[in-house]
DNA sequence: CTGAAAGCGCTTACAG
DNA sequence: CTGAAAGCGCTTACAG
């Protein structure tokens, strides 16, 4: 009997010598620390937000006290009275398949946030986000704050969003409401610019290789600079140049034997990103088409491969992660409620001029 | 004087207004809830979670109120008690720079992750940490796992991880110690194919052009690879044929002067990275060597870019989401103390032959 | 300069 | 089946 008891108590005591060590998270809190300093927990806590008048003395016994439990204060307490979570989100939309979208466009942005959130002292959470998604999350975690990417403001989502009344940065968004934070992009000048200069080397007919064209949406504008280009070239603007395709290096591949038919006359394209450019340069090549020769291709973007491209691909550099530091200046001075910045952020655009366009007359001479 | 005091009542009565219709965020709490559904607080969080017993009279009371006040429950407040965030980090290592690495491949990894997570109702919070970075986030948000990607055993950060006592998932991490959650590829094997692959066309002189060659880290396994098909070939193991490189394509397309020098007798190439391979050939298209004809070519990891690349890249294919998704799984099982999934995973690899590579006939023909 | 105490919004035994 | 109450670990007036 004696010895079965004892088998059974050391069981239990292992288990819970188990539990104990293998379970347990954070278990030292600011009653240990206010314990070993000989300090009561209002001062402790005092002493790690800088707040109310300690004696230098007390404050060194704490710190001291910090160090040797390696105490580190539970977020879920502190946000419990302060409502805030120094976590921001960023929300991308969903492809189809419920994965986030496969254009490493995405990354840059993300890095360029991140990097900006650490300096902040925030963290960055990362949701994707389908037609019909619920918010509540952005409530039950406390966000402080949201990035979010390539909006509609008539949207279902946006109108939720709105209503959670939670600081909120839309980028690529182009929602026309000037009480909205924004960071995007001078999307017009980045179409005419790549426009002018096919027309500058003396292109006219033009294809426009663009991802869905919703009103006021980023390809829309672009698509706007597109056609002041041609106007102010005194280019005839031919909606049937306009091809609408899948943003995807697979669509620019698909696009290609479109565009190369004979009869078209078509001798350059603008491709609104450079995942698209680089599927149709390839689409092109197996056609036998070869560019520039043949045919003429900007990008949009400048992505790293841009550059490492046969023959490198000219195209409208923009720095995205540049946009996404913006977005988080400006979402954290929301956050702070510091009116002093600005609410509306464009950033500009560059033609990077490279291997994949030449002058119409080259090819005449062939 | 009364004037001035209706004066100052309004201004702090608009003050008092604006502060609760732009600062208020989740007022409605279970309280509320309670209220409006005639029950006490413990029924609704009975009903908000499905313990206890409530008859269902009270149940869609309960229900009706949490959708009349659109409420959703305090994350801080339910981690308080649970000591549980719903949250998991992914740890990528920085650059010098304090920026995440720029190799799209994070993003399809946190593709993966994020989707999988999302089916888990975790979320992820995406974490940039370089060599002295403090890890008390990890205990201050409680969070519930980690997936700390490309990590060295002696590292200190390691170290500090692993004092956590947190679940954690190892990946691309070849950390030699069974105890531990790792998701990785069979790096090894992946060395091994690409080399043969290049062998079975009959080159001999192959360069190896890999990143950091830290011991057990993916490119020692690779380069293990690449020596073991050499051996079982016939061909001797030269060690200045492994050319040690940033991974990026910059270092792939530095390394092609010195890969196309005259004398070196090098027939191909394989670069543990698309991204290498394709700054690679770039390099060697400035220089006027010609990919496959004057030199083939493999890569690693089959990128999108592999795929629409001049000449088409030949490469070793892992799937990245896929390797994100594992992660997820073994952080959950890790999580939920399930203890009957692997504690290691080896994903496969397989070798995708596309247009880089030629036999080397081909060259002597010439 | 320091501390006792209330309260943030939940969950969880424990009574009834 | 339902509720009163304690407690999670902090912060913040408020006394002293």
């Amino acid at each position: 009997m004696n010895f079965s008891f004892s088998v059974l108590f050391d069981e239990t005591f292992n288990l819970f010598f188990m539990r104990s060590s293998c379970m347990s998270r954070s278990r030292v809190t600011i009653k240990d620390v206010a314990k070993l300093a000989e300090v009561s927990i209002a001062t402790v806590s005092n002493v790690i937000n800088g707040t109310g008048r300690v004696s230098l003395d007390t404050q060194r016994k704490v710190e001291q006290a910090i160090g040797e439990l390696d105490f580190a204060p539970s977020a879920s307490a502190r946000n419990l009275k302060d409502k805030k979570s120094s976590l921001i989100a960023v929300i991308v939309p969903l492809l189809e398949k419920g994965r986030l979208q496969d254009n490493p466009f995405y990354w840059h942005l993300v890095r360029g946030i991140e990097e900006s959130a650490r300096d902040e002292k925030l963290h960055v959470i990362l949701v994707g986000i389908g037609p019909d998604e619920s918010f509540s999350f952005i409530r039950e975690q406390h966000l402080d704050g949201l990035i979010f990417v390539g909006a509609f403001e008539d949207t279902e989502v946006v109108e939720s969003v709105l209503r959670l009344n939670v600081p909120c940065v839309f980028m690529d968004s182009l929602i026309d409401n000037s009480d909205f934070y924004q960071v995007s992009l001078d999307d017009e000048l980045g179409g005419y610019i790549g426009t002018k200069h096919l027309l500058s080397l003396g292109h006219e007919r033009i294809v426009l290789l663009t991802g869905l064209l919703k009103k006021d949406g980023v390809n829309y504008c672009r698509w706007q600079g597109y056609r002041r280009a041609l106007e102010e070239a005194g280019v005839p603007y031919r909606p049937e140049l306009v091809y609408e395709e899948p943003t995807s290096s697979l669509g620019g591949y698909r696009a290609a034997s479109r565009i190369g038919a004979k009869g078209g006359g078509v001798t350059a394209v603008f491709a609104l990103s450079d995942m698209v450019a680089i599927g149709l340069i390839k689409g092109l090549h197996d056609l036998g088409i070869q560019v520039p020769r043949d045919m003429s291709i900007v990008g949009f973007d400048d992505d790293e491969r841009a550059r490492y491209c046969i023959p490198a691909l000219t195209t409208v550099r923009q720095d995205i992660v540049q946009k996404g530091r913006t977005a988080v200046r400006l979402l954290t001075a929301q956050i702070e409620r510091d009116h002093s910045v600005e609410r509306q952020v464009t950033l500009g655009v560059e033609l990077v001029p490279r291997q994949s366009t030449a002058p119409l007359a080259a090819r005449v001479k062939d």
